[in-house]
DNA sequence: TTGTAGGCGTTATCAG
DNA sequence: CTGATAACGCCTACAA
């Protein structure tokens, strides 16, 4: 930096406010400065920037998977509003562990961040704890409730839950299952939704539900509709925890030859893409990811502008999505129909 | 760190070589740095020890998409080969676009950042000044070529196309098509790795091919392959570019009462998950990617600790998983056995 | 609008 | 094995 002020005929902390405040210098310099920068390939040090100044350009992002297409979704929209800013994202997987989640939470907190963003309500003590004493703005997001540590964006998935539940029974099936897996904090909230919607209706069967602790993929979706129709063969609806798992009881539901939606309903959640192009299409329940993560981002950044974030606390809701899986009596263009 | 240092009764210097190099110091003088450490909550300052050593624990991961499965696979093998290091990834996101690549380049570069991670080989005359002028190891990754910047490691996607195509032309199908959709730098080596084993067979012709600039979903699958049949009424295969146009194929054949594989053949690429729960199940081609991401760490962790790196440019392969969708005479259980 | 002085918390260097 | 000293490159605070 000294070179560049050397070059261009000032001292250096006008090249620094020339490159971070081009404003508050006179036009002159500013052009001269940026050619001594251009002529020199300056490239300002972050580190000692960082040092200096006592704050990072960066914003921790904590998600829990970085292969779950959800988690991509919200990682896409918070890239996208990070990009027009000078905050830089670093991304934090905790694999779903909450130890690991403690450790990345110190790592990004001996950055100094500039802001926070972390996945959930269901913080570990200690790691509610970091958070608390973080002295930089915090977003949760995913899910909606009711004491954040700071920020929130989310949705009340077990509302969610309750609505598909609701639509699978109000659709004419009777025997309405409930597929999970992982059952992190968010697919325990839909089993809840699940049981409440099925208990109000009186059709509540726990040998309805089937949950697993591994990881949700397609295929398991499909070892988990076998599993339940071994142990409840009049089962005539799922209520799926995700669209892969639901995309796989499809699957299964062809492979054994039961006709979606005429003889067996299956309704997803979060309508990914391959929901809308499957045959028969996917009812689900769409979730605003990207939206969760641009707005996430944005609450950030005007804190760290130092303005108030008017509303700090938003419920962004969910949509049932209605699709040929669960048109029970409509001629829907079907397997039966083939 | 000054209070830690007078905590332990030692000065600063050994107190910062007990938290790196805790060889070099004594054990007792390690045990009352660590109690210090553990009573004062001291947690090192990163942009401080960036500054004071000129280099930082930072990894660079370059990549073009965040929400492409895969590429989520790379990041996933990535970040845990990164997790038992003490160095930290931060990603960057190009989507797709060249100017954005130089621009990260650029940030990640002003950072002086320990290892570089890029996708491709086909970056920007820019970037590849950049990359080449940059003072860290660097790994290409995602395809196997000849001049890679410094280490690579990857696979021929020409040749994982030729497979497939030759795949489907020895299964008996006869019009075998190309579904392409991005038209990266990969999917169109893919594309002449098409062009190579059709004209080999005297089987080429370019209303066979069909290639939008879109990104690639499972509805633009179905979308394709409706494009291919207005133009092609008589193709009885295709290869897709990816699984997610493989899978968008079959529904769309399923929509319009095209059996797979008797009348139609169909063929991916990446062999994701869902590939293998379909129903056929998909024929693709499979690519180690969470390998990629793992090893390219290593490589870059390794080359960091000074050591040499064997092996630079690695062809990791590629390998076709045959399956349902491409058994055009096999008795298999498909829609036609319903 | 621009400049001067001083220090941010750590590590490299060299000495003991 | 441990310590004193001097940076690292930039920014805050204050002054002109």
């Amino acid at each position: 930096m000294t070179d560049v002020a050397r070059e261009a005929n000032v001292s250096a902390i006008t090249v620094s406010r020339a490159l971070r405040q081009p404003d508050i210098v006179s036009p002159e310099v500013r052009v001269r400065v940026k050619d001594a920068v251009d002529r020199l390939g300056y490239v300002p040090d972050l580190a000692a920037r960082a040092l200096a100044s006592a704050r990072t350009d960066i914003i921790g992002v904590v998600i829990p998977s970085v292969t779950n297409n959800v988690f991509a979704d919200v990682l896409r929209g918070a890239y996208s509003a990070a990009e027009a800013s000078p905050f830089r994202l670093q991304l934090g997987n905790t694999r779903y562990s909450p130890i690991e989640e403690e450790r990345l939470l110190r790592v990004f907190l001996s950055q100094k961040p500039a802001g926070l963003l972390v996945t959930g309500l269901d913080q570990a003590a200690a790691s509610l704890g970091l958070l608390k004493t973080a002295d930089c703005p915090i977003v949760q997001i995913m899910e909606y409730g009711d004491s954040p540590v700071d920020m929130l964006i989310g949705l009340s998935h077990r509302e969610a839950a309750r609505t598909a539940t609701r639509h699978l029974i109000e659709s004419g099936y009777r025997r309405v299952a409930f597929l999970g897996a992982r059952m992190d904090p968010r697919t325990q909230r839909r089993l809840e939704g699940f049981r409440d919607a099925a208990r109000v209706a009186g059709l509540l069967d726990e040998r309805l539900i089937v949950t697993t602790p591994q990881a949700s993929t397609v295929g398991l979706g499909g070892d988990l509709l076998g599993a339940l129709l071994a142990q409840a063969p009049d089962a005539d609806a799922v209520f799926c925890n995700n669209d892969d798992l639901a995309l796989g009881a499809l699957f299964e539901c062809q492979r054994r030859r039961i006709s979606v939606p005429h003889e067996f309903g299956i309704c997803g959640f979060n309508d990914l893409e391959p929901a809308a192009a499957a045959f028969p299409s996917i009812t689900s329940v769409r979730t605003f990811r990207e939206a969760m993560g641009r707005q996430a981002v944005e609450m950030l950044l005007t804190r760290i502008s130092g303005a108030p974030v008017v509303n700090a606390k938003i419920d962004i809701g969910f949509e049932l999505i209605r699709r040929e899986s669960t048109r029970r009596f409509e001629p829907a263009v079907t397997q039966e129909s083939l």
